[in-house]
RNA sequence: GGGCGAUUAGCUCAGUUGGUUAGAGCGUUUGCUUUACACGCAAAAUGUCGGGGGUUCGAGUCCCUCAUCGCCCACCA
């Protein structure tokens, strides 16, 4: 062993942290060579916006996917963990017209379209991508030389290649259509980008006069500012109230046209008034009515929301909202409001500008979903890709079974440029470049963000303009690990693209990860102010404690409830991990391997250790493979601190006090559980785990632990029996220290205890243990014999285990009748479930039915309680009852 | 309206195909300057497993039903 220098009393994350990502980055452990012939192991980043900063969420997200990566790598895989940014069209548009506005004062347009958007590769080349750094504070060990934009040069020939090619086969098309529209960026959406919310709204009850003078209908409506748009009065059919109105006309209020009453079964008889008012401009249901009818559509928005020159010249140019109040008090004044109801209804609202939307007639490019959905629904039903948790396969098959065609273009500046042009004839061509002559003109619509980012899991590889051995070598990629709110979004349309254009699935498994909560169960939110800041968490507690704890937390398919106090778990278990080192450390040096463990016959307890480790990595690898990441933090927790640090080492100070082979031999076993014990842990803290590994002397300087072999179930060694009684004599142990406790007798105080051994092996084994025994529980002495304590001898008080009794002679320290009345409720506890299993084994059906192992486990359980009953008896009886 | 999930100790949650007396962490109580760790050690207490019904020799676990909470999708003149 290196004992270089001795280990501080305490761990301190922070100089550790800082030293090893640059030695791992200088050492190029992060690259993935397509050329290795080790086998590919890969996982591309969700790609954080360009804008954004790290929050709790990418923490999980990208801690869980570098655990997967660390232990692929350690387990002899080429690893490749591709990373980058998204270019997040709205959201980065927004972004940089604020920070214009604030900076210099000048707006998008005043700049016009190719300022701007030089403007927001300068604010990207400075701002952006801060999130990227921020990951490596994190320790993830992504393949940073490959860090890749949605906007690089190669990316968006790949944007333009699938664009021509999905239009050539008829996929793509431009069309007027009923779409959504965000007043805020002045643009399309897609229905995925509408988060609809209940909010507090109103039914005005709006009188529409008939043309003729006759009467009037009502209309009930919570947009009154549409009114203007209205081409139609709908009413159905067969409704006898008015069916003899169809074809007649209505006056439409505050304007001077007059509008048809239309026979139409949208209307419903029995609601609202029976009488629906149509605005086929900007409503998707009246929309389809105006088509059955052949009205007319008009569109009465401006860009931003506010009404336009169709309609009367003082609501022109005001905000929706400002309209609505005003068209209300115009129709109060002409006496046409018959009422107002108070209602809550759902509305939509744009994802990104947080601003109700409208849904309108525009032209826009569309893609047909139809045909891309077949195989990638197959892909998923056929088990090629597997979601974990499963039941999310339900959501996403719901989605792509009803899926609709997608609203690709958006009316910004800041993303792709779709390719396709227009001349003066009116004519559209769709390429690379522009036919030429005809002073063809490129569309000013640009992509939606997402068209890229479907394409991301081999757009980032190269394809489809180079990265053959990249491709080759690590697609389809093996994980995804995601967020379950853009499946829809994201994880669909990446199995739709990889299918389409690569003619291969993306990646084979999804791991959806949970939704990061407050501890009162809020969403985290800057503007509620919930939402720490993970890297002052990491300055607080460690990038190794956050990890961890995140992990250990996290419960499979439900919302976290984070507070930082969480972090505590991770921050004192690290310690924990650093002082079992700082033990063993001041122990000396040892000169045996510890890859290897010593020749020769181990202890008890070391086999038991040995059948600890081998139980826990068998444990940790079934976890992993089935992503339940909190199972295997558990698994290392409980492995460390109970299995390690509380009862062996605890244990090992016997032969260790003892010296010679003993304490050799104690500290090889010491050693090798600690290497694997880092390296088990390696994945979940990287850094703390790489740090001991070399100051233990474990791995050599130039080496790193990151590409130690991870460990495999079997040492060969451990031994079953022998940890099973050692098992028990650790129950026992456990046994002495609360006869100790519960007579309030010091933790210091030497003790001398009795113990009777259950049968004759036993009285061999623990005879053996006795210094074990002696150490463990503080005792000055103890007797092990086949014989019960001697009552004669005085008053003792018992308890009694598997392997034995073990009585603690009181002389005369002790409440007697305290203690004659725990064991009398002892007793009786033994009775009742002494009772309970004699009454099951009594029943034929129990035994005939149940599997045999388990009526033997039972009988064998009745036997254990008898005697233990019995023992309590004697006892009872040596305190006079 | 359709779907999904949750309901277990004061709190946060485990509990694998039904099989001993339902567990952990935090918190609480008690005792510890035991020569790695007070970010620690030892020990203890706390549960009608949301309600009701059913299947079974046996149910926290499977089925039905009700309740409450949350999410997603659809609809909403």
């Amino acid at each position: 062993m290196a004992n270089i220098e001795p280990l501080p009393r305490a761990y301190e994350s922070a100089d550790v942290e800082k030293k090893w990502f640059p030695e791992w980055e200088k050492a190029n452990c992060f690259h993935g060579d397509p050329a290795s012939g080790k086998p590919g192991y890969s996982i591309v980043i969700p790609p954080p916006n360009v804008t954004g900063i790290l929050t709790l969420g990418h923490v999980l997200n990208n801690t869980l996917q570098d655990i997967l990566c660390r232990r692929a790598r350690m387990k002899g895989f080429e690893v490749c963990w591709f990373p980058g940014t998204d270019h997040a069209g709205i959201a980065t548009e927004a972004r940089v017209v604020k920070y214009l506005k604030e900076t210099e004062n000048v707006s998008r347009d005043e700049l016009g379209r190719e300022e701007f958007i030089k403007r927001v590769w300068q604010w990207k080349e400075e701002f952006g991508g801060k999130i990227i750094r921020q990951l490596r504070t994190l320790g993830c060990s992504c393949d940073w030389e490959r860090e890749r934009f949605t906007m690089d040069e190669g990316l968006s020939a790949a944007v333009r290649k699938v664009f021509i090619r999905l239009y050539e086969k008829g996929y793509i098309y431009r069309g007027q259509r009923m779409i959504n529209w965000c007043p805020a960026a002045k643009s399309a959406l897609s229905d995925e980008e509408v988060i609809y919310k209940d909010v507090a709204g109103k039914f005005y009850y709006f009188r529409y006069p008939l043309a003729d003078g006759s009467g009037y209908l009502t209309v009930a409506t919570t947009r009154p500012e549409t009114m203007f748009g209205d081409t139609a009065v709908a009413v159905h059919p067969e409704d006898p109230r008015f069916k003899n109105l169809i074809g007649k006309m209505v006056k439409l209020p505050l304007t001077d046209r007059e509008i048809p009453i239309v026979g139409d079964q949208h209307a419903d008889p029995t609601k609202g008034t029976g009488c629906v008012k149509i605005t086929p401009g900007h409503d998707p249901n009246d929309f389809e009515v105006g088509r059955r009818c052949n009205l007319e559509v008009i569109n009465i928005m401006n860009p931003d929301g506010s009404l336009n020159d169709l309609c009367p010249a003082e609501f022109a140019g005001m905000d929706r909202f400002a309209a609505r109040d005003l068209c209300v008090k115009r129709m109060e004044e002409a006496g046409l409001l018959e009422k107002i109801e108070d209602i809550t209804h759902a509305v939509g609202f744009s994802e990104r500008g947080n601003v109700p939307i409208e849904t309108l007639v525009s032209a826009q490019w569309f893609c047909k979903m139809g045909e891309l959905a077949k195989p990638a629904i197959e892909a998923v039903k056929s088990g090629k890709i597997k979601f974990y948790p499963e039941r999310w396969s339900k959501t996403y098959f719901h989605w792509m079974e009803n899926i609709q065609d997608w609203c690709i273009s958006r009316q910004l500046w800041w993303g792709h440029r779709i390719p396709a042009w227009y001349n003066e004839k009116g004519e559209v061509y769709v390429g690379e470049e522009p036919p030429a002559g005809d002073n063809w003109r490129q569309e000013e619509d640009v992509l939606d963000t997402w068209f890229s980012s479907w394409l991301w899991p081999f757009s980032i590889m190269g394809w489809p303009n180079g990265g053959k051995e990249e491709m080759a070598k690590f697609y389809p990629t093996n994980d995804l690990v995601t967020g379950p709110d853009i499946i829809f979004f994201w994880v669909a349309r990446m199995i739709m693209a990889g299918c389409e254009f690569t003619g291969e699935i993306p990646f084979r498994n999804v791991y959806f990860t949970s939704i990061i909560r407050d501890d009162l169960g809020r969403k985290l939110s800057k503007s509620l102010g919930n939402s720490p800041d993970p890297l002052d968490v990491i300055k607080e507690y460690g990038a190794d404690a956050l990890r961890f704890s995140i992990a250990y937390i996290a419960p499979i398919g439900m919302d976290i409830k984070y507070s930082n106090e969480k972090c505590e778990i991770g921050r004192n278990f690290a310690n924990k991990l650093w002082n079992a080192c700082r033990f063993r450390q001041m122990q000396g040096d040892c000169s045996a391997d510890c890859r290897k463990l010593p020749e020769g016959a181990l202890s008890a307890d070391e086999n038991w250790m040995l059948a600890k480790l081998d139980a826990a990595t068998e444990t940790i690898e079934n976890e992993l493979e089935n992503f339940r990441f909190h199972a295997a933090a558990h698994a290392l927790y409980d492995l460390v601190w109970s299995d390690f640090c509380d009862w062996f080492v605890e244990a090992e100070k016997v032969p260790m006090r003892a010296g010679g082979e003993a304490k050799e031999r104690a500290l090889a076993v010491l050693d090798y559980a600690l290497f694997r014990i880092l390296k088990l842990l390696h994945p979940f803290m990287p850094f703390i785990t790489e740090e001991l590994a070399h100051r233990m002397g474990f791995v050599e300087e130039g080496k790193f632990l990151m590409y130690e072999e991870f460990p495999t179930t079997g040492s060969g060694r451990s031994n079953a029996g022998a940890a099973v009684a050692v098992d028990g004599k650790f129950e026992l142990v456990r046994a002495g220290r609360f006869l100790r406790s519960s007579y309030n007798l010091p933790d210091g105080k030497k003790l001398k205890f009795h113990i009777k051994a259950a049968n004759g092996e036993m009285l061999e084994f623990l005879s053996n243990e006795l210094p074990s025994l002696k150490s463990l529980l503080n005792a000055e002495d103890i007797e092990i014999s086949a014989e019960a304590f001697d009552p004669s001898r005085g008053a003792a008080v018992s308890q009694t285990v598997v392997c034995g009794v073990i009585s603690l002679p009181l002389a005369d320290l002790i409440d007697v009748d305290a203690e004659i009345a725990r064991l009398k409720k002892q007793l009786a506890d033994l009775d009742k479930w002494i009772a309970g299993t004699r009454a099951r084994l009594a029943n034929e059906k129990f035994v005939s039915s149940a599997p045999a192992q388990v009526v033997a486990d039972t009988r064998s359980k009745l036997a254990e309680l008898e005697q233990k009953a019995e023992e309590t008896g004697k006892l009872l009886a040596v305190l006079g009852n």
